[in-house]
Parts: C-alpha cells; structure tokens; sequence
DNA sequence: ATCGTTGCAAAATCTTTGCAACAGG
DNA sequence: CCTGTTGCAAAGATTTTGCAACGAT
C-alpha cells in the first residue's frame, strides 16, 4: 500500500511503453479508466463519449477528438478491442486475450459476456463449407435482462 | 408471361397494400429493386446508398431522404430486415421468414448465408443461463472469401 | 531542435427531420 | 378533397482530419 502512489502511476505507463506508445497524459487518463472499468467489473463496455464525460467529470481537460484517435491508437496496438452492438456508437473493452461473445439488454444497456466452445466450432465448420478463411466473427444475443424483466414486473403490478 | 407486364404492376403494389402500406411510385420502385435482388439470387443485401445509385441509374426521380424513409418503414412493416455488417451503413434484405446469419468477405464484402440449428439452440440456453429473456440475435463471421483468396494466390504467383 | 501529440474547428459520413409542394384513394 | 408522401435543404450524430501550438527527449 505504501507503493500505490507510484504504483498507480507507473502500471499505465509501463504498458503504454510495452505497446510502442508514449506515456501521454491523455493516453495515461484513458488507460486508467479502462483498467477501472476492468476491475470494477461491471461497465467494462465504454465508448467515447463515455471516456470523454468521465474524463470532464474528473476535471480533466481533453479534447473529444484526441479521446477518437487515442481509441483509435490502443486498438491497434492491440490494448482494446471495438464493439458495434445495437448501430450506433462503437464501444471498446479491454483485450485481455479471452475472446468472448456478448449478450447485450435491449432495456438497460448491460452486457453480460459468455463463451460457448461449441458454437465457435461450428463456425470454423462453417466458414470452411463456405469457402472462407475465417478471421473473425461477431455474435450478441438480445434480450431483456432480470433486473429490467422484474421491473417491467413489478410496473404493471 | 402473356400476364407479365401486368405482374410486375401488381405484385409490388399488392405487397404494400398487405402490409398497410400506400402504393406510391417510389415505394414501388424500391420493392422492385429487392425482389429483383432476392431473384437474382446474388446481390441480396443493399444500402440505402445502393438502391439509391440503382434509381438513379434508371433514370428514376427520386431523394436519398425518401429512400432512407421507405427503407425504415419497410422494415417497420416486416418486408425487409435491417443489418450492421462492419460498422459504417446499415444494410437491407427481403425478410422472407426464413431467418439465417452471414459470413462476409472482409475483401470484396460479398455475403453468404447459414444456418445452423445447433448455434441457435445454444444461443437459447445461454440467455436461460444468464437470466435473459431472448428477443435476437446478431452473428456475423468474418473473413476472406474463395474468388479472393484465389486473387490473392496469383497476384503473388 | 525535432518529431510526435494535442486541441480546436472544420470536414466527412450516414441518417433524420422540418416544411412546403404534391399525389393517391 | 384530405391526409399521407415526397423532395429538398438543413440539422443531427458520430467520427475523422488539417493545422498550428505544444511538449518530451
């Protein structure tokens, strides 16, 4: 504990470093809010407009833009990895190697990860029928959540 | 095909009446568009921008806002569904009841589609599992298809 | 001093909307 | 006729980019 000072600062840098990335300010702010949301467990889904208004919220003065290619920068560098649920607006969780699928409330937002060994069987087979090489794929499941199920509940009660 | 001309009058127009819908001139102009798709076998899934160009290059009179327009209220209406293939612009295909999922080409974005009824048990268990009343789902394989790989082989040979 | 990085404002992209003119039933 | 529909232009939302100022080595 006597550490944490330095610690706090020095684990962000250390792994902006390790990537090629220089230890910005900005890119040091943001990188801390994702490995918050990583340990805190639940809102690990942000977007830029998420990481923009914490970051304002905190005093920190940024440009929205720089929030843009900051996202942009830790992708490639393959600290982040981005999300299109619903259409709208990408979000970004932290790639820590354990690919995962999503499944995503349509009432609250709340997204839940899974993994299922045998659905990503199927999908090499498939994509092999098909004559593709696959690269990638992209599933999330939709639906309403217990919380919003029991509220819907207890509305019409 | 003696009836033909008048066919191709009636189908579209009796198709929007069925769903509530006006049978005006643009409206029937872009359900066109999609069976002809559907028929063709090939080409089943279009942007806004695609049947707009495809207007256009008929020399049909027509505005990008009321593409977009009729596009949504096809949708509304069950005619066609909407996709988030990549991330940019939404694409449209005739929803004809029989629901399958895609793998695209991250080369040319051709599309292809699967079922696979094994996927979509699992899917149903995972949301039980995890306390989701499902609605939908999204799966979208990625990766590079047979004619493009092949151009790849000889641009290389 | 140099080269990457930032912030801002402007541009780009896709989509939606306000409003007056228009057209189907 | 009457209400819904269209076209256009303008507005929105999200993301990208040009450029001058800035900052770390």
């Amino acid at each position: 504990m006597s550490l944490n000072n330095e610690h706090e600062k020095l684990e962000p840098e250390q792994e902006l470093k390790n990537v090629g990335l220089k230890a910005t300010a900005p890119r040091m702010r943001i990188l801390e809010i994702f490995q918050k949301a990583q340990e805190s467990g639940n809102v690990r889904h942000l977007s830029a407009e998420d990481i923009y208004k914490q970051l304002v919220a905190e005093n920190i003065e940024i440009g929205l833009a720089t929030v843009y290619r900051v996202l942009t920068q830790f992708e490639t560098a393959g600290l982040i990895i981005r999300h299109y649920f619903g259409n709208d607006r990408a979000t970004y969780e932290v790639d820590d190697g354990a690919h995962h699928d999503h499944i995503v409330c349509t009432r609250c937002g709340r997204v839940e990860e899974f993994v299922d060994k045998e659905i990503e069987r199927r999908q090499k087979q498939i994509a092999v029928r098909l004559g593709f090489e696959l690269e990638g794929h992209s599933l999330s499941l939709y639906g309403v959540c217990e919380d919003c199920r029991k509220k819907e509940r207890e509305r019409k009660a």
